[in-house]
DNA sequence: CGAGTTTGACCTGCGC
DNA sequence: GCGCAGGTCAAACTCG
C-alpha cells in the first residue's frame, strides 16, 4: 500500500554504533572508514568524507583515507590519520622505494604484509578515534538539546505572558490554567497526594507477592491505566483517571535509523518482545532504568512497510531527574499527554481545538505530527522519516490531523526534533515537563522567575562561549550531513549556527 | 557474579 | 464463553 520504497536504499547514517561487522567489501577497509563519514564537514569537495583512494603509485588504489578536509575551524579535532607513518613507495626520492625498485617479488611481497599490518592497526586507530569523536559528538548534541530545552523553555514563559490576559479569563480565579491542574500529577506518578500508592484497584495478577516494585507496578495496572469513569466524582478519583490516562497518552517517533534504537536519553531495560499482528518485525518493550519504580515505557518496532523506519512509542512521565536529553523527550511525551487530554479529554474529536492548532501551525515546517483518536490510546506520531510527506496524509486516518510543527531544519537527527515538537504540544499544554513542573509545584511566579534567570544565565554564559558556536555548529553539520546523506544534498551542506549572544537564541538553519 | 536479554507463560481487554 | 491480540512477568540464559 504504502509506495514508501522511494530510492532511497543507502539510509546509512552510522546511528548504529554498535556496527562492529566485520563484512568488508572490496579492500577490507571500508566499513570502518564508512562510519567517517558521520563527521565530514562538507560533502561538495569529496563527497562529504568519502573514503578517497590513495594511489600508491601503482595505478591500484591500495588504502583509503578519510577525507576530514574541511573549513578550518575552531573544532579542529587534531584527527591525525597518522597515514603518513606507512612507507610511500610513489614518494619519488622514497629511500624505500629506492631499495625496492628491481627487487625480487619476494620483497614485495614482504612490503605488502608489513603495510597491510601497518594498514591494520592504522584501521584500529581510526576506529578508536572515530568511537572518541562519536562520544564527543553526542556529548555536544546532549549539551545542544539541553540548551535548546531551556530556550524553548524560556520562550514559552514569554509566550505565557502575551497570553495571559487571555488565560485570566477562562476565570478559575486564582489565575490558574485549565491544563496547569495537570503539572502535578507529572510529579506525583504512583502516588497519591499522600504519598500512598494509588493501586486501589485489585492487583492484575495474583501471581506476585507484594513488594514495592509490585507497588508501583500496580500503578501501571490496566485497572489504573484505563479508570472507569463512575460517578464518583470526588477531586482525588478526578486526579487519578487524568493521571492514569495521561499515563495512557502516548508519543510516537518514526525515524529512520539502522540502529535497534533511537538515543534519547534515558536508560532502557527491555522487559518483553513480542510479534504484533500484521508486522514481521517484533515488538520491543522497554522500561525506564534511570530510577526505581519510574513508570515510562516505550515500544520500539520497525515499520512493515520499510524496515529503515524505527517506530519508538513512548509512555508515561519520568518521576526522577533527567539529562537534557532526555529530558527532551520527557518533556514531549508528558506535553502530549496532557495536550490530548486538555480541552476535551472524553472526546477525542476535541482534541484540536482552533486554539491548539493556531497555536501550533507555524510556517517553515518540514516533519509531520499527527493526532490519532483512533488509536486504543491518544497518540501523537511524529513522522522524522521525510520531509511533508504525501503519504502521511493518504494514510491518515479522517481524525488524524497533520501537525506541522516548528522546525526550521530540513532533517534534523531524531533526537533532537522531539523536543522542538514538545514545543508546539508546550503551546498548547502550558506544561513544561516533570522537572519544570517541580519548580512551579512551589507554586510562587518568582520561582518561575528566578528560573528563567537561572537558566538565561546559562544560556549567555554558554553564548558568549566562543567555542560553543563553532561546536554547535560542526554537531549539527555532522547529523544533518551525516544522518540524511538522501535528502538531496549529497552537495554542499551549509549549516550556519549562530548564537545571539543577546536573548540568547541559538537559531540554526540550513542553507 | 551482576546486569541485561530472551522467551514462553500468563493476564487482561475486546470483539464475536 | 471463547478466541485473539496486546502487554507483562519472571525464569533461564547470555555477556562482560
Amino acid at each position: 500500500m504504502e509506495s514508501s520504497t522511494r530510492s532511497n536504499p543507502t539510509i546509512q547514517f552510522p546511528l548504529n554504533l554498535n556496527s562492529t561487522t566485520t563484512t568488508h567489501d572490496l579492500y577490507g577497509k571500508r566499513k570502518v572508514i564508512d562510519e567517517m563519514d558521520f563527521f565530514a564537514h562538507n560533502k561538495d569537495s569529496h563527497g562529504g568524507g568519502q573514503p578517497i583512494a590513495v594511489d600508491d603509485g601503482d595505478g591500484k588504489p591500495n588504502r583509503t583515507v578519510t577525507n576530514f578536509s574541511g573549513p578550518p575551524s575552531v573544532l579542529d579535532f587534531n584527527v591525525n590519520t597518522g597515514l603518513h607513518l606507512l612507507t610511500a613507495p610513489n614518494t619519488a626520492g622514497s629511500d624505500e622505494s629506492i631499495v625496492d625498485d628491481g627487487i625480487s617479488s619476494n620483497s614485495d611481497a614482504k612490503r605488502a604484509k608489513t603495510e597491510m599490518a601497518v594498514l591494520h592497526a592504522e584501521m584500529e586507530r581510526i576506529d578508536s578515534e572515530n568511537k572518541r569523536l562519536k562520544e564527543m559528538l553526542n556529548q555536544m548534541t546532549n549539551n545542544y538539546n539541553g540548551l535548546h530545552m531551556h530556550l524553548l523553555t524560556l520562550m514559552q514563559h514569554q509566550n505565557d505572558h502575551i497570553h495571559s490576559g487571555e488565560e485570566h479569563k477562562n476565570g478559575n480565579g486564582n489565575g490558574v490554567l485549565v491544563p496547569r491542574q495537570f503539572m502535578d500529577l507529572g510529579l506525583a506518578v504512583g502516588k497519591d497526594k499522600d504519598g500512598v500508592s494509588l493501586s486501589s484497584s485489585k492487583g492484575r495478577s495474583g501471581r506476585h507477592p507484594p513488594s514495592p516494585i509490585d507497588i508501583e507496578r500496580e500503578d501501571l495496572s490496566p485497572e489504573n491505566k484505563i479508570p472507569r469513569l463512575s460517578s464518583d466524582h470526588s477531586p482525588q478519583s478526578v486526579d487519578q483517571v487524568t493521571e492514569a490516562t495521561i499515563r495512557k497518552a502516548r508519543v510516537s517517533v518514526r525515524a529512520r535509523s539502522e540502529a535497534p534504537m533511537i538515543t534519547d536519553g534515558c536508560q532502557w531495560r527491555k522487559y518483553g518482545q513480542k510479534m504484533a499482528k500484521g508486522n514481521p518485525c517484533p515488538r520491543a518493550y522497554y522500561r525506564c532504568t534511570m530510577a526505581a519504580g519510574c513508570p515510562v515505557r516505550k515500544q520500539v518496532q520497525r515499520c512493515a512497510e520499510d524496515r529503515t523506519i524505527l517506530i519508538n512509542t513512548y509512555e508515561g512521565n519520568h518521576n526522577h531527574p533527567l539529562p537534557p536529553t532526555a529530558m527532551a523527550m520527557a518533556s514531549t511525551t508528558s506535553s502530549a499527554a496532557r495536550m490530548l487530554l486538555s480541552g476535551s479529554m472524553p472526546s477525542a474529536d476535541g482534541l484540536m481545538n482552533s486554539n491548539f492548532l493556531a497555536r501550533t501551525l507555524l510556517p517553515c515546517s518540514s516533519s509531520m505530527a499527527t493526532l490519532s483518536a483512533s488509536a486504543p490510546f491518544p497518540t501523537v506520531t511524529l513522522d522524522l522519516t521525510e520531509s511533508p510527506n504525501p503519504l502521511q496524509h493518504q494514510r491518515a486516518p479522517s481524525n488524524q490531523f497533520p501537525i506541522p510543527f516548528t522546525n526550521t531544519q530540513q532533517n534534523p537527527s531524531a533526537a533532537l526534533l522531539p523536543q522542538i515538537f514538545s514545543q508546539a504540544l508546550y503551546n498548547q499544554s502550558k506544561f513544561s515537563g516533570v522537572q519544570m513542573s517541580q519548580d512551579m509545584d512551589q507554586g510562587t511566579h518568582q520561582m518561575k522567575q528566578g528560573q528563567q534567570s537561572q537558566l538565561s544565565d546559562t544560556v549567555n554564559a554558554l553564548a558568549t562561549d566562543p567555542n560553543f558556536a563553532t561546536a554547535l555548529a560542526a554537531a549539527i553539520t555532522s547529523l544533518i550531513g551525516g544522518s540524511y546523506p538522501n535528502n538531496g544534498n549529497n552537495n554542499t551542506t551549509n549549516v550556519d549556527t549562530s548564537v545571539n549572544n543577546n536573548n540568547g537564541n541559538v537559531t540554526t538553519s540550513k542553507q
